[in-house]
RNA sequence: GGGCGAGUGGCGGAAUUGGCAGACGCGCAGGAUUCAGGUUCCUGUGUCCGAAAGGACGUGGGGGUUCAACUCCCCCCUCGCCCACCA
């Protein structure tokens, strides 16, 4: 019996895993086991894994093993989410092509995998910026295209004058490029979109059928979504007849409308500026909050608004209020045009007070009066309605439907409903992406690429540093072709797209990766999906999981699946952190993983890091591995573990009833842990049950059930362990990632005693050891006559006695 | 400002969902092994009183329900995350 040394073991068995193809999915249609569709949020190939690929990967690897030993055909691929920026600029950085930095990454990271024994069926990699994955990205833009969700219109972008180019948000640095400083301005654009809004209510009904995703993902969802329900109201103009639409979630409150603002990007803006003789002035406004970069929108003085000189008339009176144009009010939401009721409405009332406008209560507190004079903030709860004609008396929620009916007699609103959800940017002015599969035509407009002539492949000829419009346009051999429809010459589009639309359909593609014909084999997808376990980081909880959604339910409606969500089950990890921050190279606080792994072992990562917390909770790894020259306790444990299954081995001794129990006890609750994602507890039960056995041995007993059976569950937390012990020290042929998950006795997972508390007023006094079967009557004669309840009770008498056989009995004492 | 979640030893965290608070591990202390450091093994380890037996207190703070509350209800404090002018 050898000293544990995982940097012998690990390598040995990733090699003859590898040679013995152990965790390929089997594509048999004659195989009987139910599949199970183990996925983990893939890759972005920046640097080498890191501990947060650890944590993510360690939690999804155990899911895959444990279902797998549980009979499952499980499919757990692994890629990379390998276009976008951090590739580009470490590139421009580095001098050298971000195909040629990716691609070093990918390998370096596919590397670490192996090392760390990931059970991924390697058959099925892929990467986004392969041309045979990212022509069917291109393949499913044009269906998109064809249904109308691909359109084009102009968009306001954070652009920088310097280096003549877009801005993502998070690269504007109060108000500045964060590369060379200049102030950044707003510049429209046209841009391509998804038309995700079509989907606004199915996205948000379906949430319902997601049962197995965390609580607050769902609402993150629903919150991102932002349905609110109210009433669209028509308002005309006095002085030139425009009709002009508001959206309001109060139509309750029209009556105590005041006045009226459009959002500074309204195309009714000038026209009415004009005709109030305040063009001038209108003017200057627009053009200095245009050039405001849209992070510095929220700087700007929130109540500042210009009166355009023209007046709206309120429908429901016939009153007509001031027309103004305000930063506050966005073009993005609603109609980009608001109605303006100070006295409910806390921006309202800001806007009002600072520019010197009437105050009208409308819904009055029941049993109070506010006084417009003496408000200090608008009044936005329920109440009566007062000064509303005829909706006077009534309870303002009440009234917002009897509004609705009337306007819509009149013809002048209507119920509606808005969502707080826009349209998706897809287009990037950028090289490292998956190409935009158009052809502008000045005949036909805008062609999709013909299937046939895809993918439109990324050239690698392209100077790719930023500088005005996309790098791809300058490049005449890229960007001149002919009409696909006419033949006459014509202009690629020379916009990539987001790394998200990469990553919105991976998952798809691994059921049938190498699929020549097609994006996915429906046969193959309809046999593994929908994805039974996601995991991954919350930081997705919106932004990916809402777009896989979208993209599903698209597929969906082309007829291609069945089914309308893709994940059935989601799980975040938490974050690795160090010192209570975040790990970042600009604090200098990063830990590698590989010089762990190389050092301790890869098991002892896992088993650390899954030991540490629950999944979903951050850990901080600086408390829980303060020190990188100390042996982890993970590393002792599982030395220990080596030590007592070898000694266990070769003990022919019979195994003690109570250790047999333990060893039950321990896989029923092993297992129910597993399949809730509480690594941690689950570890602590296998530490006990080692403690256990090692007690046996060492009071001469025998332990070789409970060592198969130890072994064979930590397989899933400490596969290159357990293997090694199977194998070699318990000497099965096959792999322990191959054996069937032990199964518990429910007669012997029974304890066949159990502690019976005896408590005086809910105080502790005495245990006694019980059968599980014992009777009340039996229980309630044993407190009696208990030493410790007689003399915590004294000279008190006694109440009451409650009884909980076979746990508990509490002696009430009288007064 | 809105929404969601969390506060348990020196530390990470358990607690069968209302029934022995602190499992398991880290750390620390003492002992054994070792030339020594590290490793390994044994013992102890919530706080306070006590030599011990035993007792009191104890899950952010305050109140409540209950025979019994980390767990359920109300108020407050602190921290974290998400969205933030969404009409």
């Amino acid at each position: 019996m050898r000293r544990y040394d995982p940097t012998e073991i690990e390598p040995r068995w990733v090699s003859r895993w590898d040679e013995e193809d152990l965790y390929r999915a089997s594509e048999d249609p004659a195989d009987p086991r139910p599949r199970f569709y183990a996925l983990d949020m893939f890759s972005y190939p920046s640097g080498d894994l890191h501990l947060g690929h650890a944590e993510a990967f360690s939690g999804g690897d155990a899911v895959a093993r444990f279902m797998a030993m549980r009979g499952h055909n499980v499919l757990h691929p692994i890629g990379w989410d390998a276009f976008g920026l951090p590739a580009e600029n470490a590139a421009i950085k580095r001098g050298i092509h971000p195909k040629e930095w990716t691609y070093a990454n990918i390998e370096q990271q596919a590397s670490s995998f192996r090392r760390m024994g990931m059970s991924f069926d390697w058959t099925r990699r892929l990467a986004t910026c392969d041309p045979e994955y990212y022509r069917w990205t291109q393949w499913l833009f044009v269906k998109l295209f064809e249904r109308g969700l691909a359109y084009r219109k102009t968009a306001p972008a954070n652009w920088c004058p310097k280096d003549q180019t877009v801005l993502a948000n998070e690269q504007v640095i109060a108000g500045a490029c964060e590369r060379c400083g200049t102030p950044v301005v707003r510049k429209d654009l046209t841009q391509w979109f998804f038309k995700i809004t079509d989907y606004a209510q199915r996205l948000l009904d379906d949430v319902d059928e997601l049962a197995d995703w965390p609580e607050r993902v769902i609402t993150m969802q629903r919150n991102w979504i932002g349905r609110s329900e109210g009433a669209e109201v028509t308002f005309q103009i006095a002085e030139t007849g425009d009709e002009v639409e508001v959206f309001t979630t109060r139509p309750d409150t029209l009556w105590g409308v005041t006045f009226f603002v459009f959002a500074i990007e309204h195309p009714l803006v000038m026209k009415l500026a004009e005709a109030g003789g305040t063009a001038e002035q209108a003017k200057a406004l627009l053009d200095r909050l245009q050039a405001t970069p849209l992070t510095n929108r929220e700087q700007a003085d929130s109540r500042e608004g210009l009166p355009l000189g023209v007046h709206a008339i309120n429908p429901v009176n016939g009153e007509q209020v001031p027309v103004f144009v305000a930063p506050y009010v966005l073009m993005e939401y609603g109609t980009g045009a608001v109605m303006g009721v100070p006295a409910h409405d806390q921006r309202d009332f800001e806007f009002a007070r600072a520019n010197d406008l009437p105050i009208r209560v409308v819904v009055q507190p029941e049993g109070q009066e506010r006084d417009p004079a003496s408000m200090t903030e608008a009044y936005d709860h329920e109440g009566v309605m007062v000064g509303s004609g005829p909706l006077d008396g009534v309870r303002s929620p009440e009234s917002i439907s009897e509004v609705i009916a009337w306007l819509q007699r009149e013809g002048k609103g209507k119920a509606s409903v808005s969502f707080r959800l826009r349209d998706w940017l897809i287009s990037r002015q950028r090289y490292w992406g998956a190409p935009i599969p158009i052809i502008h035509c000045p005949e036909h407009g805008e062609v999709a690429v013909p299937e046939d002539q895809l993918p439109v492949l990324l050239p690698d000829d392209v100077d790719f540093r930023p500088g005005g419009e996309s790098p791809l346009a300058r490049n005449e051999g890229f960007v001149n072709v002919t009409c696909p429809t006419c033949g006459a010459p014509a202009r690629r589009d020379t916009d990539t797209m987001d790394t998200f639309v990469d990553s919105s359909w991976y998952y798809f593609r691994y059921c049938s990766p190498n699929d020549e014909r097609r994006a996915f084999d429906p046969e193959a997808v309809a046999r593994w999906m929908p994805v039974d376990q996601y995991v991954g980081g919350v930081e997705h909880a919106i932004l990916h999981l809402l777009y896989c959604r979208f993209f599903t339910k698209v597929l969906y409606d082309l007829g291609l699946i069945a089914f309308t969500e893709p994940m059935l089950r989601l799980m975040n990890q938490g974050q690795v952190i160090f010192g209570g921050a975040s790990m970042s190279k600009s604090k200098g606080n990063v830990v590698e993983l590989m010089p762990f792994v190389e050092r301790w072992g890869s098991d002892t990562m896992r088993v650390t890091i899954l030991f540490a917390g629950p999944f979903e909770d951050d850990i901080d790894w600086k408390l829980i591995a303060p020190d990188s020259e100390r042996r982890p306790g993970a590393n002792a444990w599982l030395g220990r573990v080596h030590a007592t299954v070898g000694e266990a081995a070769g003990r022919e001794a019979p195994e003690t009833n109570e250790l047999r129990r333990h060893t039950h006890g321990t896989i029923k609750g092993v297992t129910r842990d597993l399949e809730r994602f509480r690594f941690n507890v689950a570890i602590s039960k296998l530490q006990v049950l080692t403690n256990e056995i090692r007690s046996a041995l060492d009071a001469g007993h025998g332990a070789h059930e409970a060592a198969g059976a130890l072994v064979q569950m930590l397989a899933p937390l400490a596969p290159f362990t357990a293997e090694e012990l199977w194998r070699v020290e318990l000497g099965h042929p096959e792999s322990v990632h191959r054996s069937a998950w032990p199964t518990y006795d429910p007669e012997l997972a029974r304890d066949d005693r159990v502690t019976l508390v005896l408590q005086v007023d809910g105080k502790v006094r005495d245990r006694v050891e019980v059968d599980p079967d014992v009777s009340e009557e039996a229980c309630r004669a044993l407190a009696l006559g208990s030493e410790g309840v007689q003399r915590a009770v004294g000279s008190r008498t006694i109440a009451r006695l409650v009884v909980r056989a076979p746990r508990l009995v509490n002696v009430v004492t009288a007064g």
